[in-house]
RNA sequence: GGCCCGUUGGUCAAGCGGCUAAGACGCAGGCCUCUCACGCCUGAAACGGGAGUUCGAUUCUCCCACGGGUCACCA
């Protein structure tokens, strides 16, 4: 075609579309922003399906992002409408935010007015003003290969062992004279537009990516589908347009979109953009069988987020664990700053790992116990009761004593600065817990004497105690009645000689303890004697003579 | 299969030519202690294999093996 022909066929393929690039350069001016400012984003597809991955890189983008005062924003990838799931964006962005991840602009919020809109469904004509553009120039070109041309095209590469694709001398629609073009169309044939790629399969070049640093590419040199058969760009060409026009800096994707990085940048080179920086990122894996592998949405419901949110794992557990795997110098920091908010960590893309890392629960319950024995009681409280509100109402039901379940936590938790570090989890925390209520009092008692002995050491509890003792007046008759029985009192002396005692004020304390909570371990017994009050205390024992 | 990425203890990982190869989780033992939890101490536990380069390789190069990714009008 002649450079005459290709910008008639431009104007006919796309008579409708009067915007120019030069018009949506002008209306999505350079963003700004201070020196050194990034501009991120996250761009799910609206397929209601919100996994730890995406929560991963959502806090690696928004922490560059906040941490250079720069924007980071939502964009929705729904050019795919056979993936469209309905209330899939509210979804992501009340999924996300309930782990407090909010965006500065996009989908949904008032951003749309400046950038946006953020949904690429909604952002059509823009597209089009430069594939128009790049079919005016014979950048692009329409192509009228059917599924079965495509296939047939593929069998014969594979029979002559040639990388299968559209490219070279296979790309049989991107000769076609302007004339052929125009009768096809005449006819109705459908076609998709698609890119005249400059390459030939052979240049390389190495990239510097953000994460993983200098890494070896081939130009592209197939003439990928940019605009597909009814209307709609390709996510190869949205993400190009979108985010030069959004003026994003840097791109964090997963590592799976490696392979297709040489057709953006052709893309880039195509449209006379600047690309951005790239970083990709390693997958979150598992262990399964003794090897390695991507974590499945079908297989693994440890990926979904939902998943933590029912179990109650606090979301700055989850936040706080995933940077660990985010950044391998967050943990020394965060044991160096036990106070600091994980805002306050520097953050670095360079520092993210090489290789898929390891979905690791018992990691996350460890970094869990931590990050909730910071919290205080009324903190706990009001995250439990939320939890409980939402996924078991009759735990709520208990929880509405809150001077009762204050008291129960703090007991747990531990007073002033030394903190236990009894819960994981809401779920956790609920059977932690459940011997402080009397609706989930589990009244089965495993002694670790004989019953006779047992009888002896409650009765004499009862006959001597007096509610109002103070913790250590109470242990003194503790051991009085171990000691009027010839167990020993002195806890090394027993230790050196365990043979020469029937037993130890441990285990008169035990019998008491499993007693009172059904559990041989629990915090302080008189603590927790005191906290149920007299009559449930005295009477849980009664129970037992 | 082609191309790309990766490979340090069970897991996450520091390391960036010379170290007794950090640290965290988990595990084992101990201390503290009425149990548990917390805290503290100690321990077991690793550079995938083979060639080079070098006085010297976990670190640089190449080959192999293994793992991952990708080759759609899906993102």
């Amino acid at each position: 075609m002649t450079e005459n022909e290709c910008r008639k066929l431009a104007e006919e393929l796309f008579p409708d579309i009067d915007a120019t690039p030069e018009y949506y350069a002008e209306f999505y001016p350079e963003r700004a922003l201070p020196e050194g400012a990034q501009v991120t984003r996250i761009a799910p597809s609206p397929t209601g399906f919100i996994h730890l991955g995406n929560l991963f890189s959502a806090l690696a983008d928004e922490r560059i992002a906040r941490q250079s005062k720069g924007v980071f924003y939502l964009r929705i990838e729904d050019t795919d409408l056979k993936r469209k799931v309905e209330g899939a964006v509210e979804a992501v962005i009340t999924t996300l935010g309930y782990f407090g991840i909010t965006f500065d602009e996009g989908a949904e919020m008032d951003g749309d007015k400046t950038y946006g809109p953020f949904y690429q469904r909604q952002r059509e004509k823009v597209y089009k003003a430069f594939v128009k553009r790049m079919v005016a120039e014979g950048l692009a070109y329409p192509c009228f290969c059917t599924a079965e041309d495509l296939d047939d095209i593929r069998e014969k590469q594979r029979e002559q062992k040639l990388t299968p694709g559209y490219y070279g001398e296979w790309a049989r629609c991107r000769e076609l004279s302007y004339k052929e073009i125009r009768e096809r169309i005449d006819a109705g044939v459908p076609y998709v537009i698609r890119m005249r790629s400059a390459g030939d399969g052979t240049q390389k070049f190495t990239f510097r990516d953000s994460i993983k640093g200098e890494i070896s590419v081939t130009a592209n040199n197939r003439d990928e589908v940019i605009l597909k058969s009814d209307g709609i760009p390709t996510y190869h060409f949205a993400h190009v347009v979108d985010d030069h026009l959004m003026h994003t800096t840097l791109v964090l994707r997963g590592e799976e979109w490696l392979s297709s990085l040489p057709i953006h940048l052709e893309l880039f080179r195509m449209l006379g953009f600047k690309p951005p920086k790239y970083g990709h990122h390693a997958q979150l894996m598992k262990l399964d069988g003794g090897t390695k592998r991507k974590l499945s949405k079908r297989k693994d419901p440890e990926l979904a987020l939902e998943y933590y949110r029912k179990l109650g794992y606090h979301p700055l557990a989850v936040k706080t664990y995933l940077m660990t795997l985010l950044n391998s110098n967050f943990e020394e920091w965060m044991l160096k700053n036990p106070d600091a908010p994980l805002e306050d960590f520097k953050f670095s893309i360079g520092k993210m790992g090489q290789s898929g890392a390891l979905f690791d629960i018992a990691k996350l319950d460890d970094v869990s116990k931590t990050v909730i024995s910071k919290l205080t009681g009324e903190e706990f409280y009001a995250f439990l009761l939320d939890w409980a509100n939402n996924y078991d109402p009759d735990f709520a039901k208990l929880l509405a004593d809150k001077t009762y379940a204050l008291g129960v936590l703090d007991l747990c938790m531990g007073a002033g600065k030394k903190r236990r570090k009894d819960f994981i989890c809401a779920s956790q925390a609920k059977e932690v817990v459940s011997c402080y209520f009397d609706g989930t009092f589990a009244p089965e008692r495993d002694f670790p004497l004989p019953p006779e002995t047992c009888k002896r050491i409650l009765t004499a509890f009862l006959a001597s105690y007096d509610h109002s003792d103070d913790g250590q007046a109470w242990f003194a008759k503790v051991k009085e009645i171990a000691a009027s029985m010839g167990f020993a009192t002195d806890m090394r002396a027993y230790k050196e000689n365990p043979d020469a005692f029937p037993g130890s004020v441990s285990d008169v304390a035990e019998v008491l303890r499993v007693a009172v909570t059904g559990h041989r371990n629990t915090p302080d017994l008189w603590s927790i004697m005191q906290l149920l009050g007299e009559e449930r205390a005295v009477g849980r024992i009664k129970d037992c003579v």
